[in-house]
DNA sequence: TATTAGCACTCACGATAATCGAGTGCTAAC
DNA sequence: GTTAGCACTCGATTATCGTGAGTGCTAATA
């Protein structure tokens, strides 16, 4: 779709101010806002022509035009550019990261924090998927009884521990046997590549060992699995403050979609090409229930490796070139954080 | 203060009503209610009583009356009595619980699940507080470069694992030592004890092993702290549902309180006297910005121990005779199942 | 031909007024 | 002590109306 200079030059006028009074613009304030020397006739007109090709609406029949999803699509592909974060900002920023060194956990609390701070929307950030990386070794440590506990660690030094009953009581020499056992197969195997069929072919195992392998074996793979969808969000009542969410029922609904850990996590992952900040703008969602929403993801990565997503959620009337700045930003500081955290 | 079988009463169906309805109680509706064979007037009298007394009052001039904090207190303490939850719903209870016998994170999300879904309000439960426990074993496995984990035991078979950073590089064979010493030092001392006094007694240590030792404490004892305010939390959007939260200030304030884990944390612990279930109506929550809420909790234990503390957080108006009956049992099967699942 | 001034029209919004009804307090009778 | 009767209160609902920002259309203009 294309559309003339002028016209382009009025819709951007018009969203820019939407997004920042969630009013609908009218013709007289417009043609003030924006210097094009064109009166308020001409403007109706050129709505109107807007308002055929599908890029504005009226909530009703004599007020101003809203831009419609189709507008924002064109806005985010054809009229903003992601410009740099201010220095003052940027540095703000990294230095912020230096004070969560210690722990991933930390990291992605505070990556959250700030992404909610700086854009003044709800920040969503996915813990890293082990699924993807290498495991360095495992290790079985008996807690109690038939309770143990399994360590993964992972090449690049992730760490996570998954507690699970197993139908016998297990010694501490017994979780050594299974330990190296564990080890000299899942060492340096890509996690989501696990299987279990080896176990059949080691000789040397007692049908007891072999039987508490076939059962540790599926705990692991669904500890892995519900890893996947760790999240940490933050800001959520920051959307409370913007008039669309003035009404309970969508309160709810956002509620509800924070809360469905699930479901957050598959609209993080589903990433449209190679580009690295993904925009799903309102009914471009698959979930229903976030049809009235914008997201804006990216994700972080180790060594070309992606690791996890984080984003933004908000009403439609998104500030796109701020949080795609402060996405972008963000994920190049994340990235170095992380691989100075983790790597070698 | 002591009230006449008849204002007693009379209190009674009020406190009853406007549970249930949410609107101010009328003398004519009430007359019909409650079969007590006295008429309007009557009642209007002695609701005119009950007011000066403090258990009532009206939102304006003309209009039925509803409870004052203090009429819930009074219910609370000299009206209500805790039922046995019917049986099909015990057994329900019980049923679920069995199908999470693997981890004691699941037990407390189910828990909070069920709470929440059993009294529409929303629940709050607090995961177990490691530093009142003994510590079995520590063990410290290398992650990558001065990474490390440490793995922290408890008799009864709890685990916690903490990541950390040292300012040195770790291999195995001096995670293996450092995991030696701290187990002679550690092993079979309270948690909430823990002290570094004792590394300096120590002779066989080289300087870069108790300056270790000296980096790892601190974490430790960082992490246990840090564990303390973990909490789980579910039916958020219960309340919404509610006439007194249709404002999206009162919705703010909840959701903040949700989320201020620490805040949530302390006001869960702080147990009065030595009763099983704790009521905290309104203005008597220590915090400010509770005193729209009543607060409800019951803790769990383990050999006679606090491990933990649950609760159910709803308006002032809240069903406190179905939530007590409902935290009595929950308790009970709580306690029991953590038992079944950690002790020998 | 594109632009603009003029004008009648629309419609959400806010203010004001009218009505309704559930509830009250008071008084006097039972 | 209880109750019937009655005037009164006041929030909630509905109706009416003026206001103003906005529109579309037409005819004049550059």
């Amino acid at each position: 779709m294309e559309l003339n200079a002028r016209k382009k030059k009025i819709l951007e006028v018009i969203i820019r101010d939407y997004i920042n009074t969630a009013e609908p613009v009218g013709s007289r304030t417009l043609s003030k806002r924006c210097n094009l020397g064109i009166s308020p006739a001409t403007i109706r007109n050129e709505m109107a022509d807007l308002e055929d090709l599908g890029f504005l609406m009226q909530p009703h029949t004599s007020s101003g035009r809203i831009p419609t999803q189709q507008a924002y699509r064109y806005y985010v592909d054809e009229i903003m550019e992601i410009k740099k974060l201010e220095k003052m900002i940027r540095t703000d920023i990294h230095r912020g990261f230096l004070n969560y060194t210690t722990e991933l956990g930390n990291t992605m609390d505070h990556t959250a924090r700030v992404l909610s701070q700086l854009t003044n929307y709800t920040a969503v950030v996915l813990a890293p998927r082990f699924t993807n990386f290498n495991c360095k070794h495992v290790q079985i440590v008996s807690l109690i009884k038939n309770r143990v506990l399994m360590i993964v660690v992972t090449q690049e030094g992730m760490a996570k521990n998954i507690e699970m009953c197993l139908s016998q009581e297990v010694d501490p020499l017994l979780s050594l046997k299974l330990t190296n056992v564990l080890n000299s197969f899942l060492k340096n195997s890509f996690l989501r590549d696990m299987s279990s069929e080896f176990i059949d072919q080691i000789q040397e195992l007692t049908s007891e060992e072999t039987h508490l392998i076939h059962e540790i074996l599926p705990h692991l793979k669904r500890a892995l699995m519900e890893g996947e969808s760790e999240i940490h969000s933050m800001g959520l009542t920051n959307l409370f403050n913007y008039p669309e969410f003035s009404d309970v029922e969508k309160i709810k609904k956002l509620v509800n979609i924070i809360q469905e850990k699930q479901v957050l996590s598959d609209m993080m992952v589903t990433n449209d090409g190679n580009r690295v900040i993904h925009i799903k703008i309102g009914s471009e969602n698959d979930n229903e229930s976030l049809k009235d929403f914008s997201i804006i993801t990216s994700t972080y990565e180790l060594e070309g490796e992606m690791m996890g997503a984080f984003g933004v959620i908000g009403p439609t009337r998104m500030n796109y070139d701020n949080v795609s700045s402060v996405l972008n930003y963000i994920r190049n500081e994340l990235n170095l954080h992380i691989s100075n955290l983790l790597m070698k």
